[in-house]
RNA sequence: GCCCCCGUGGUGGAACUGGUAGACGCGCCGCACUCAAAAUGCGGUUCCGCAAGGAGUGCCCGUUCGAUUCGGGCCGGGGGCACCA
């Protein structure tokens, strides 16, 4: 006796336990078969999973259950990105600790994970916080130490004042930290690095193997990483072998320079500045400026003249003078360059402000001569002017020959210089991966020896000042040399949380008890197949994952060497916003959608009956309170309606805007299904528009799941479940109810098994096969014929698949609306494409 | 400033390598069932027009028998990078 309704709730529960007892999903249950590894990014356990989660995590799942019925061995694993921050803020604000904190979120959004009915191990489940995780990259830490590929060193670094650490480069923006939105400082700092500008030419090129990647986010690493190819040479003091290097992209434009200019920090800057109380000033307030967007926007090219002066290397009694200038930046290049002001504005800025020469050396025809008027730099393209024996060259060509001389004749060299920065890891926080080393008197840094490991966080610490609780706590810190013996001192620093997860992908696909991870198993699961998240990731973890798989196969553990064969990235979960003012200078108030009726056009709030402001559709997010919470959704209708909502209408890649007439509509759609499934069978007689309309179907769905075109799936289904209820009763019409719930099955998992066993099957559809189209079925024996006449539409026939062209022009000539058209006209031309159309020209 | 992406009905979006624009869903309108409502089913839904017909994929121009698709120029929206030499 089957129910008249699909009960969410009962089947939900019973196929979630009936997976479990199975142990369905478990990746190591089919040896023989294929592997595929379908990973999404693992979450931050914040507290509770949010609707951005749901979409990512349902597209991963239809992969991995479409893959499993396509006879896959699929690993689909889960775990959590435990370390960081917000932990310690907890604790700070709410005296709990970061530890007990994270594992009841963790627990907590565990169990909404498994409300959804998610095909995951869970047997492999982990925690980046836990010894049996961190342990094992503290190892893999020590052995990159022993490679070389992590280095100590004192260096400006960006100090976010509110969180009380140190950041990276990639984790500052506009300025401001990305988590704090603090204002940045610079300090000079000992710090623990990753080289991961070894592997930047690497990185770079092996971006053109990532076909499965968006050009977006290729893009935007091959930005990031920054490759400049140009000329170093030193500029000479006059009698002298000192002098200052210079790197520069247009060594083209040498014969344009007119000064030197040196940053600020520069070595030489600031040697002078000793007994120049001026130039001290100077830099001193150079310094003090911001690097806020805003500042730089509007910040004044300004300068100081060193008085010094130094030697052209073309022209060693060419003279060129030396300022100090607060545009230039110690950290790219060499911290100092040539100025050419005729061609770069910057530098135009700044000559015109100081009466500095300003020379032409680049021309595009028109005008050549060597006065260099305007306030606008010449960065077009053009030819060499006022130049010697550049003239008359290209851009390009003169580049390779200023080279080539100076190679020649030893004063500099081709080089390249990028933008990318060694990746600093230190971080004074508690909630994150100890550092392995011990700072001993005598014998310096000492790794912790592997026996030793893991290097334990203490759970004993206290959040009631600011800073690290690791360097305060009383005796955690205090160990003996491991070389020596004598009294020494653990490194109180942490990893930052990128680097745990920069190679959890890795420990996911192999779990030894004594090791990171074992080789073979890496062999057998990487490259990821299909990995799913945030385009928000596309350099930071992305870069730092792509580098650590580098560097692990760098050092021989592992052969694979980019991590993510595919990788695709969701857009966000939006919603529209209510509010109301709050009267003049008060913020405007946000309501909820649970406490908003939606009326047509507008909306009212449900305690007070009286209209809310309807707003536009934003990403989710709790200050404007457009949230919805999964749990609450879950329980009114149940997993697969949801599920089925974060799989229609939006295209994956682009943002998918919740409502609540959505979600009725997916709700109705899975009551359908269920009527479709449970109506009567066994039917006999063939049906050869619904075979065809089946055969379609698989083929499509197929198609658009492994395109990830979730949507197009969606309405290929939908338009098979209209095809199906319209036919009368037939062998075919069965056979097309088994198909449908076939390749629904990956996306609303419950309510197919909940009918696959309603028919009597004993085995689960989530290992029943994928549905395979007959190819003879997929070609059409009719097609539709357009008619145009000028390219307009007139007509359409229906003739037989492979008509022969003349027989087309003479149906189209002889049709009733293409006569009244052509009204006794002769046609100039006729031209046809076979199985498509006719088009007749006048 | 530099680089990249995107503009299609009321709405989310379909449309293979140039070949019937608007699939499929949401919403809306009408009808049936019902005492009534919900649920469900049937029909309609780009715009103008009673119709024949005409217009139409941000705007302008071009290539073509034929352009949402290709090229050029604008306008609008979004994203990335940035005193990077």
């Amino acid at each position: 006796m089957t129910e008249q309704r699909f009960n969410p709730l009962a089947a939900d529960a019973r196929w979630q336990q009936a997976w479990d007892d199975a142990a369905t999903f478990t990746a190591d249950r089919f040896p023989a078969r294929p592997p595929a590894y379908v990973l999404e990014m693992f979450p931050y356990p914040s507290g509770r999973i949010h609707m951005g989660h749901v979409r990512n995590y349902t597209m991963g799942d239809v992969i991995a259950r479409q893959k499993a019925m396509s006879g896959h061995a699929v690993l689909h694993p889960m775990g959590w990105d435990a370390f960081g921050m917000p932990a310690e803020n907890a604790a700070m604000e709410k005296g709990v600790h970061p530890g007990g904190w994270t594992r009841a979120n963790i627990a907590a959004m565990r169990s909404q994970l498994k409300r959804l009915g998610l095909a995951i191990d869970w047997s492999r489940e982990l925690a980046t916080c836990e010894p049996d995780y961190y342990g094992h990259e503290q190892a893999l830490f020590l052995d990159l130490m022993a490679a070389g590929l992590v280095t100590r060193k004192e260096a400006a670094v960006n100090w976010d004042p509110v969180d009380m650490t140190v950041l990276a480069n990639e984790q500052v923006i506009d300025g401001r930290g990305w988590r704090s939105g603090a204002l940045v400082e610079r300090r000079k700092l000992s710090q623990w690095f990753l080289k991961i500008t070894d592997f930047a030419d690497d990185l770079l090129s092996g971006l053109s193997t990532l076909d499965q990647w968006p050009d977006k986010v290729k893009l935007m690493q091959e930005n990031w990483i920054g490759k400049s190819q140009g000329l170093e040479f030193t500029f000479r003091f006059p009698a002298s072998d000192d002098g200052i290097a210079v790197f520069t992209t247009r060594p083209d434009t040498l014969f344009g320079a007119s000064f030197v200019a040196v940053a600020p920090d520069h070595p030489l800057a600031e040697q002078i500045s000793a007994n120049a109380p001026e130039l001290a000033a100077f830099i001193a307030d150079c310094r003090a400026s911001g690097t806020a967007q805003a500042e730089l926007d509007t910040a004044e090219k300004l300068g100081f003249d060193t008085g010094l002066s130094v030697e052209h290397p073309l022209n060693p009694s060419w003279h060129l003078p030396v300022w100090v200038v607060n545009y230039v930046l110690m950290d790219y290049g060499t911290g100092a360059i040539f100025g050419c002001p005729a061609h770069d504005q910057r530098d135009l800025d700044f000559a015109r402000k100081y009466s500095l020469p300003v020379v032409r050396v680049i021309a595009d025809g028109e005008v050549n001569d060597a006065h260099f008027s305007g306030e606008e730099a010449f960065t077009g393209a053009g030819s060499l002017v006022n130049s010697h024996f550049l003239n008359g060259m290209s851009i390009e060509h003169a580049k390779v020959a200023v080279i080539a001389k100076a190679e020649a004749e030893g004063w500099g060299h081709g080089k390249t210089v990028w933008r990318l920065r060694d990746w600093g890891v230190s971080r004074q926080r508690y909630w994150g991966t100890p550092i392995p080393v011990i700072h001993c008197g005598t014998c310096g840094v000492v790794p912790v020896p592997k026996a030793e490991l893991p290097v334990i966080l203490p759970e004993d610490v206290t959040f009631d000042v600011p800073g690290n609780p690791l360097d305060r706590h009383p005796t955690w810190k205090h160990v003996p040399c491991p070389t020596c013996g004598a009294p020494a001192r653990r490194e109180t620093d942490t990893l930052d949380t990128f680097v745990d997860s920069s190679w959890y992908f890795l420990r996911f696909a192999s779990q030894p008890k004594d090791a990171p991870f074992n080789r073979a198993d890496i062999a057998r699961w990487l490259p990821v197949g299909q990995y799913i998240g945030g385009v928000e990731h596309a350099i930071l973890h992305l870069l730092y994952a792509r580098f650590w798989t580098r560097a692990l196969a760098h050092i021989g553990l592992i052969d694979v060497r980019e991590p993510f064969a595919a990788l695709f990235t969701q857009g966000m979960v939006t919603h529209e916003t209510y509010s109301r003012e709050q009267g003049e200078g008060a913020a405007d108030s946000y309501f909820l959608p649970e406490e908003v009726t939606r009326t047509g056009q507008g909306a009212t709030l449900k305690s007070d009956g009286q209209p809310v402001t309807v707003g536009r559709v934003i990403k989710m997010s709790k200050s404007k309170k457009n949230v919805v919470d999964p749990d609450g959704i879950i329980d009114q209708y149940g997993a697969d309606a949801v599920r089925w909502f974060m799989l229609s209408d939006s295209p994956p890649e682009r943002d998918l805007a919740w409502s609540e007439a959505g979600i009725e509509g997916c709700w109705r759609f899975v009551q359908r299904l269920w009527r479709i499934g449970t109506a009567p069978r066994g039917q006999s007689g063939a049906d050869g528009a619904i075979d065809r309309a089946v055969a379609k179907a698989i083929a499509g769905v197929t198609a658009d799941i492994e395109a990830l075109a979730f949507n197009k799936a969606v309405a290929k289904i939908h338009s098979l479940a209209n095809a199906l209820e319209k036919a009368p009763p037939s062998a075919s019409r069965d056979a097309a109810t088994r198909a449908i719930i076939l390749l629904t099955a990956p996306m609303l998992p419950h309510l197919a098994e909940q009918i696959w066993s309603s028919w009597g099957e004993s085995s689960l559809i989530a290992d029943a096969d994928w549905p395979v189209a007959d190819p003879a079925l997929l070609v059409e024996d009719e097609v539709t014929i357009a008619l145009q006449v000028m390219g307009k539409l007139r007509d359409t026939i229906i003739v037989a698949k492979g008509c022969s062209k003349d027989a087309l022009e003479a149906l189209a000539l002889a049709n009733d609306k293409v006569q009244r058209q052509l009204d006794g006209a002769t046609p100039k031309r006729v031209i046809v494409v076979p199985d498509r159309l006719v088009n007749i020209v006048l």
